[in-house]
RNA sequence: GGGCGGUUAGCUCAGCUGGGAGAGCGCCGGCUCGACAAGCCGGAGGUCACUGGUUCGACCCCAGUACCGCCCACCA
């Protein structure tokens, strides 16, 4: 046996071994109360990053724990379309080809996104295999199989019979880049140098000007008002008179809104309804007209008389000269403000009014709302379900078309008589008129709207699946929090209304993985450290322990140290299981505790097995993984090992052999959530293995040590005492024997020098006597700390005689 | 403009309902002890961001300040 545990080899076989021997298979008709987990689909064609490595290994934790428990496990694998994603990833190599997609048309081009996913995509789950997630792989499920586009088309139908559907031609953030509406949730702010324009508009009837400021000059062409807040003086004369747009010099209304921000550059706003949001409501709310002056491909459209065609950066110069020329420009100053960006293109966000599908949401928003309130689901940490609860409350319609091709196409058929029927298979004619002409929606759905249906949809639903009845409501939701809104709030309304309940009763958002300087990970920033790299230096078990490390509440820099930290956790219970097991001989395992360090580990596993199982239950993964580092570390090897060693070779002494085999079965067992794959290496070579270990049992609470947890304490204290004073003290019996056996070898330094352990003891008492002399203290705090104040002042002394001598 | 979080050892981070400041890594000293040098033993190193308050007692609770990060929002 090689003395370094090397994984390599050893995690590959056994993740193999697991899934071909179908322990990763949920059997909904097994025996054992259901546990079930649907995994975050990742996108088809993402790669695993940090932050996917860390949400499976936690989640593995708490399946692979139940699992040992005896639940009837699932925890469910699949993949989004990533409508929006796949379409940027096609159309850069459509471009690189000098051509678009709809040059190619749009049958072409989703029959070439399938292709390109069939060689290219789905490549996570091999990624998640590597790691060890133990997901039932057989059950992978797509947001665009058959089956689960039915279920998608249910819902929408569902929606529409609510009366919750329509349409409507309202402002949306435009991508020029993806040529589709995207939801105010994908628009990302960044800030932007421009330069802000203060243009004179002439009043009409000659009697002076009013002057507004702008950033995109281009679209003083869609003006048709000019506003200012009711309020505000210098203005208040001027609303009902009319203003001159510049350029185009079409007469507009003066009106007062309360919208407008007087203390804003001249406290004038040039109304746009056409190219800006709140100038659109600001229009719809006045009656005025929505001009459009920019079209859906970004350049200045038929409404820009002779700028048509141009882009918005030569129409602004345009405009700029024609102010200039005719003395209406102001000021030009440079102005650093926060603008629109696609998430997925990084194009800058076009405001404009478009026809789209949108689904009322406030119905829908009242039981998630309560489930938050009432606790029936639970945020950890609990802070965040503010967060969510303020989304809710606050609900907007949601806008659920896409103008894209790759996606679930929108259900919704027209016939020539301007009649719509919306239906979950394609109808024969139309429903009012029964004209048998009838033509698609052009549009797909946002890939939330499916998504929102993953925790019931993968397991067959609408269909009242066997599965579906086992695992559904799913205990467990985990994910980054980045998706809250977009996803976890929407999964909770979508599930009370279809299936009349919460698709799960804990949401877990975990931490965001930052690159060790502290920015966020990404390729573009070459911040990026994938998993796939630390699996194949470390092994799984390593990244898993270490990741789990780094799981805790707040967000984390990705630190190497966890990880290394979790090699040698590997390397040293592999070290110790080599001690034991080449001692061995023919031994079974057996329990058969005798002297106080084989009572003692025995009560400490019990102890930690007791702890896992709060952890666990709480979501405290970095604590549950430091548990088990010291329970390995400090308890098992450093003393517990230590202190049998002696006794290991002696050929009589069969019991203390059974025994640490026995022991060290425990041991593994509490590991293996966390390292499974060393821990399952370690297990086959004991004797009379016959279940593997990722569905052997968890140990089950044993009280039977529990006095001898306080007995190796104070052996460990007088030890303690012993290593830093040099000097002996009063030890008889176990104590003896264990300090013969662990502490003295391990001693360095000589007897004598007791000076600095009696400084301190002299400190620690000075500091007791204080505290209890205070009256203060003795008659107010709690009576049991002042009793524990007074024992420590006992022991202090006590320590003190024995090093004096 | 709102909201949330952070500031603890050289580094990355724990620290639960107030009661002797912790871990891993790094550093220093000592161990060629038959599981492990990717090891073992010992050690140094901290005004718990700052100010004030509550309390017998504050890293912890309260108020405020500074800096850092994230989220939400219709700043032309």
């Amino acid at each position: 046996m090689d003395t370094l545990y090397n994984p390599r080899g050893v995690e590959e076989r056994w993740q193999q071994t697991w899934e071909g021997e179908g322990l990763y298979h949920a059997d909904p008709d097994a025996p054992g109360e259901p546990y079930s987990i649907a995994l975050p689909p990742p996108n088809v064609t993402g790669n695993l990053h940090m932050g996917h490595a860390l949400n499976a290994s936690t989640q593995d934790v708490l399946i692979r724990w139940h699992r040992m428990r005896g639940f009837n496990v699932l925890w469910q694998p699949g993949y989004d379309h990533a409508s929006i994603s796949v379409h940027a990833v096609i159309e850069r190599q459509l471009l690189a080809e000098g051509t678009n997609r709809f040059e190619l048309g749009r049958e072409a081009f989703v029959e070439r996104t399938w292709r390109w996913l069939e060689q290219y995509g789905g490549i996570i789950m091999d990624q998640l295999r590597k790691l060890g997630a133990s997901l039932d792989y057989s059950r992978e499920r797509f947001t665009m199989d058959p089956e689960y586009i039915r279920a998608v088309y249910r819902f929408f139908v569902h929606l529409h019979e609510r009366g919750w559907v329509y349409k409507d031609n309202r402002i949306v953030n435009w991508c020029p880049g993806c040529r589709t509406s995207v939801s105010d949730l994908e628009v990302a702010y960044r800030d932007v140098d421009d330069a802000l324009t203060t243009a004179r508009y002439p009043l009409a009837d000659g009697s002076g000007s009013i002057s507004v400021a702008t950033v995109r000059p281009a679209t003083i062409l869609g003006d048709v008002a000019v506003a200012v807040h009711p309020e505000d003086d210098r203005y208040r004369d001027l609303v009902g008179n009319e203003a001159v747009v510049p350029y185009v010099e079409r007469r507009v209304p003066i009106i007062a809104d309360e919208r407008v921000d007087p203390s804003f550059g001249t406290g004038a706003l040039k109304i746009t309804p056409g190219h800006d949001a709140l100038d659109f409501e600001i229009g719809r709310d006045h009656d005025l007209p929505e001009l459009t002056v920019i079209g859906l491909d970004g350049l200045m459209n038929q409404n820009a008389g002779d700028l048509a065609g141009l882009t918005q950066q030569r129409a602004d110069e345009r405009i700029l000269d024609w102010l200039r020329e005719h003395d209406q420009l102001e000021q030009r100053e440079s102005y650093r403000h926060s603008v629109g960006h696609c998430d997925r293109s990084k194009d800058r966000i076009e405001p404009l009014i478009t026809e789209q599908w949108y689904v009322d949401m406030t119905e829908l928003a009242k039981p998630a709302i309560d489930a938050i309130r009432n606790g029936s689901v639970k945020f950890t940490p609990s802070n965040q379900a503010t967060v969510a609860l303020d989304w809710l409350e606050n609900i907007r319609p949601w806008n659920v078309s896409r103008q894209l091709w790759w996606g679930q196409r929108i259900p919704a058929w027209y016939c020539p008589n301007g009649h719509t029927t919306i239906a979950e298979t394609e109808p024969e004619a139309c429903a009012e008129c029964g004209s048998t002409e009838l033509t698609q929606d052009e549009d797909v759905f946002d890939t939330w709207f499916s998504s929102a249906l993953w925790p019931f949809a993968t397991l067959g639903w609408p269909e009242q699946t066997r599965e579906y009845e086992v695992y559904y409501p799913t205990d467990v939701l985990s994910t980054a929090r980045d998706i809250i809104f977009l996803w976890v709030a929407r999964m909770m309304m979508v599930g009370q209304e279809l299936t009349a309940s919460m698709p799960f009763h804990d949401v877990i958002i975990h931490s965001l993985v930052l690159a060790p300087d502290g920015r966020r990970m990404s390729k573009s920033l070459g911040t990026g450290i994938e998993p796939d790299e630390v699996i194949e230096e470390h092994g799984a078990d390593a990244t898993r322990y270490g990741l789990l490390k780094m799981s805790s509440t707040q967000d984390v820099r990705f630190s190497p140290g966890f990880i290394e930290e979790g090699r040698k956790l590997a390397n040293k219970l592999w070290n110790v299981a080599r001690l034991i097991l080449t001692n061995a001989g023919d031994t079974r395992p057996a329990l058969e505790p005798r002297d106080l360090e084989e009572r003692w580990i025995l009560a400490r596993l019990d102890a930690t097995r007791a702890q896992l199982e709060e952890h666990w239950d709480r979501f405290e993964f970095a604590a549950g993984a430091n548990a088990l580092y010291h329970l390995t570390f400090d308890d098992f090897c450093d003393w517990y090992a230590e202190a049998i060693k002696p006794r290991l070779q002696d050929p009589e002494d069969v019991a203390v052999r059974g025994t640490a085999l026995a022991t060290l079965e425990r041991l593994l067992a509490l590991l293996h959530p966390v390292m499974p794959h060393v821990t399952e290496e370690i297990w086959s070579q004991l004797p009379d293995r016959e279940a593997r270990l990722i569905v052997a049992p968890w140990p089950q609470p044993d009280g039977r040590f529990a006095g001898d947890l306080h007995a190796l304490d104070r052996v460990q204290e007088t030890a303690a005492l012993f290593r830093r004073s040099g000097v002996a003290a009063n030890l008889d019996g176990d104590e003896r024997r264990i300090f013969e056996a662990v502490v003295k070898p391990q001693r360095v330094k000589a007897d004598g020098d007791a000076g600095a352990e009696i400084e301190r003891l002299r400190r620690e008492i000075a500091r007791a006597e204080g505290m209890l002399g205070n009256e203060r203290f003795v008659e107010r705090a709690p009576a049991d700390v002042v009793e524990a104040e007074r024992e420590k002042l006992a022991r202090y002394r006590r320590e003190l005689e024995a090093l004096s001598g």
